[in-house]
DNA sequence: GCCAACGTTGGC
DNA sequence: GCCAACGTTGGC
């Protein structure tokens, strides 16, 4: 099991739009970065991810899953990019901001501060309970 | 809205 | 293959 992080900003595909979905997910399209189509070539159904909102609101929101490995991404025209299908697993009962991460010592050497730019990014399973921790579930 | 960080493009 | 110019992301 491995464990992720994706960002999305709100007012693109919010969270909210993404529970809505249900258990049929979301292909999780748009990508266009090398080291992030890397990341999701890597992903295993079933594996877990954090949904992190940018711009508004900059915290981790809750948990999705994996439901479907990397397959051509229909929005990319050069066929160069993949994307993968992801449901919503679990929300956050707190979710955890950006700089509460930033503060902390455990936490304060995550992709998500060190590149913030990635937008696929890895976890450790340490960072992965730790934030869960802090986000009630 | 600004700007730093960083990825991509294209000329040589 | 290098690197300058340019574009984009995302925090502030």
């Amino acid at each position: 099991m491995n464990y992720w992080l994706v960002k999305s900003e709100p007012s693109v595909w919010s969270w909210d739009q993404q529970v809505g979905k249900g258990a049929k997910g979301e292909a999780w399209t748009g990508v266009r970065n090398y080291t992030a189509r890397q990341n999701l070539v890597a992903m295993k159904k079933g594996d877990l991810a954090f949904y992190y909102h940018s711009n508004e609101g900059k915290e981790i929101v809750g948990i999705a899953e994996i439901i479907k490995e990397a397959y051509p991404d229909p929005t990319d025209k050069t066929g160069k990019f993949v994307c993968v299908d992801i449901k919503a697993h679990k929300a956050f009962k707190t979710p955890v901001t950006l700089a509460a991460i930033k503060v902390d010592k455990t936490l304060s050497e995550m992709a998500l501060v060190k590149q913030s730019r990635l937008s696929v990014q890895p976890v450790t399973p340490e960072e992965w309970k730790y934030v869960c921790k802090l986000g009630g579930v």
